[in-house]
RNA sequence: GGUGCCUUAGCUCAGUUGGUAGAGCAAUGGACUGAAAAUCCAUGUGUCCCUGGUUCGAUUCCUGGAGGCACCA
């Protein structure tokens, strides 16, 4: 028998904590399929570094956004938000249950609550822009902002070179405000949504990073990176593990120094992780610890008992 | 065994002509609307090895001890 509303079932949380591991086991609990949300296991071109799932994996649950797109690709939040609401509402047509798995915050967050609307923008509009950055500095940034967009400049970090550069390219693409085009609309999901955050003692956290890291380079993460090396200006190669081992390549550091970085970095990556899932208060936190029996047995009663729409 | 040097934050170390201390790194907290594994902001956590002594006051000076390093035996 069919349930008849509709649900994806999310999984998130800090980097290397199996969430991987447990949104396939809950996915072929469900007999469906799971949606990736991870920003750097989109590219084919990178395996080892991104941690995707293996081909075991990837054949007992059908995954979709993993290793789909080339590292020569532009791709952006706005192109996943479109694509992954159009897969999840096919996957809904034959499955009650679809499964989305991931530790980009901010892709998470497009598929569950929604991005604003903003007309695509010429790319050279962002070329001149960074130019500027370089040869005038942010405060020429800053100062342009305040001219085109004076609410966005009051509000946002004006230190941060990606947000103004953002809101400059909206401003100077459309001839409006960056700000005019936030908020226009709360997005209503046809389906409920159940949102599980797996953690654990940073510590523990910690050494899994350690653990995980030291495996990847055993597994060859170096060969990999030498093979991407030529690429290594790409955005897709901005990249814990990748842009540390380019700076080995290019002999600016031991390769036990780029391996410590590569820790450090994914430590650091973890904490933000988990402070952008922090603030969102209808995620369901769960430790690492808790057996699998006992999250299905309790997404089942959810189920059941809907809490809410 | 002798002589010399060292012991201060998680680590490497600076410093206080005697008024209980500060850098770098690490770490921690936060922000985030198409670059997001990106980008940016904020924060100093301490038996100054132990013990007596001198002193109004010792992390600082002196005695003794412990540990480390170097050299000599």
């Amino acid at each position: 028998m069919k349930r008849k509303k509709k649900t994806l079932i999310s999984i998130v949380g800090p980097t290397g904590i199996g969430k991987t591991k447990l949104a396939i086991a809950i996915a072929a609990y469900f007999k469906t399929e799971i949606i990736s949300a991870d920003s750097r296991q989109f590219y084919k071109e990178m395996y080892i570094g991104t941690a995707v799932p293996s081909h075991q994996e990837l054949k007992a649950v059908t995954h979709h956004f993993v290793q789909h797109k080339s590292i020569f690709d532009s791709y952006s939040v706005g192109d996943f938000e479109r694509e992954a609401m159009s897969k999840l509402i096919t996957l809904f047509k034959e499955y009650d249950i679809v499964v989305l798995v991931g530790g980009s915050g901010l892709y998470i967050d497009a598929l569950l609550k929604g991005l604003d609307r903003f007309p695509k923008i010429d790319p050279k509009i962002r070329r001149d822009l960074n130019e500027m950055l370089r040869t005038k500095g942010i405060e020429a940034l800053q100062e342009q902002l305040k001219v085109l967009d004076n609410d966005y400049y009051a509000k946002v970090d004006i230190q941060n070179p990606h947000r103004l550069i953002r809101a400059l390219e909206i401003c100077m693409g459309t001839g409006k405000p960056y700000s005019s085009f936030l908020n226009k609309a709360q997005v209503k999901r046809p389906f409920q949504m159940i949102t599980l955050g797996i953690t654990a003692h940073r510590k523990i956290i910690y050494d899994r990073i350690e653990q995980r890291v030291d495996a990847m380079m055993q597994q060859g993460l170096l060969e990999e990176a030498k093979a991407l090396f030529s690429y290594s200006a790409l955005n897709a190669l901005q990249t814990v593990g990748y842009k540390e081992l380019f700076r080995h390549l290019n002999g600016e550091w031991d390769l036990e120094i780029a391996v410590s970085e590569i820790k450090k970095n994914t430590r650091r990556f973890a904490k933000r992780q988990l402070t952008w899932f922090k603030r969102d208060p209808s995620i369901i936190w769960i430790d690492i610890e808790t057996n699998m029996k006992e999250i299905v047995t309790q997404i089942s009663k959810w189920l059941d008992n809907p809490k809410d729409s």
